[in-house]
DNA sequence: GTCACATTGTACCATTCGGTCCACACGCGC
DNA sequence: GCGCGTGTGGACCGAATGGTACAATGTGAC
């Protein structure tokens, strides 16, 4: 076990912090070693092949936390348009209503998209793949819930961005609010 | 003048080619040098507080781009139809159908945010001003065109995190598509 | 107690980082 | 031809980078 005091998986989501905002490229092992509270060499007792493991395990650990918490929601038995607002909840509280950058889309930038291709690939697919499931069982057709699970996907990726970029929140909450209410609307003629 | 054979503006050019797939830090002197043709110690006359100033003019040459290519004919007289598939057609362009990234997120994440914060705040906010006149040109409610155009830049930026993400540029030219089609619908319902 | 192994601190490594210095070229007005 | 200012190559800087070696701990099982 880690430090006695901190699980592995404890540890995991401190890295996460540091990526989450630093970026691969930006995260020092420094600055990895302070925030865990462990020494280099622990560091590497636990992650052989240094940084790319420990992003790596990050990436991993953010893939189980979102099947968990909403993947597999969107995929479960209920009403959908509970199961949609699960999701927009998850997603608000994970990102601290738009105050913290994505681990995603800093994996995507930078340097480091072609390390972890497969993993951000399968990710997003996964994402929108369980939201259109959600979508075909509250009645929308199964090319139009693609479509729309996949812009939801973009949008929300986007409005992190956007918020970030002008430290503006807001825009991250109406979008999610948008979100919930236009997922499952009747097809209509938008979208 | 730089090297006799290369405008300030072509190195700057050059410069956003880097930044723009390898983000701030992962962008380095030596790459920005090999990438110019220039060494490190012109790169230093002619940027003499190093690399902040080489990406800060890497983000005043995007802005007066932008403002002359897509601002500008956004705000201009003329269909707005024709004003908004102009918008949607340099993008395109500009982001190779969403094979390249984008220089604005790339700086919006990392650790660099905190250095082009009032830069990045003002073309973002300068973009969807502009888009949301045609708009109103075009008939779209004062409000409703505000809400719609920051939603279009949201999904611009987040598209091209998630083609980046999916290797997927089809991601990209169905928004593009998508905006062109739906930016000056009727109010209907959704939206 | 002792043996084995997981864990850790310390010292160290080569390389690269962003950045500086300076002497020398080059052109151009005079 | 002479100065002068813009540009430029190359040597150099200390600090930080990602990573390693290893000896010393701690902690259990027996």
């Amino acid at each position: 076990m880690p430090p006695a005091q901190l699980s592995l998986e404890e540890v995991v989501d401190r890295l996460m912090l540091v990526v989450r905002q630093r970026g691969y490229d930006g995260a020092s092992l420094a600055e990895l070693s302070r925030a865990t509270g462990l020494g280099k060499s622990s560091l590497y007792h636990y992650f052989p092949e240094g940084k790319e493991d420990m992003v790596r395990a990050v990436l991993e650990r953010l893939e189980t936390q979102l099947r968990a918490g909403v993947f597999e929601p969107l995929r479960a038995s209920g009403s959908p348009r509970k199961r949609v607002e699960a999701m927009v909840k998850t997603i608000d509280t994970f990102y601290r209503g738009g105050r913290e950058a994505c681990v995603l889309a800093n994996l995507v930038l930078g340097t480091s998209r072609s390390r972890f291709r497969t993993q951000l690939t399968r990710i997003f697919e996964e994402w929108i793949d369980a939201l259109a499931v959600a979508l075909v069982d509250g009645g929308v057709s199964r090319a139009v819930a693609r479509i729309r699970a996949e812009d939801a996907v973009v949008r929300i990726e986007g409005a992190l961005v956007v918020a970030g970029a002008m430290d503006d929140t807001a825009v991250f909450s109406r979008m999610l609010k948008l979100l919930s209410a236009d997922l499952l609307a009747p097809p209509a003629r938008a979208h």
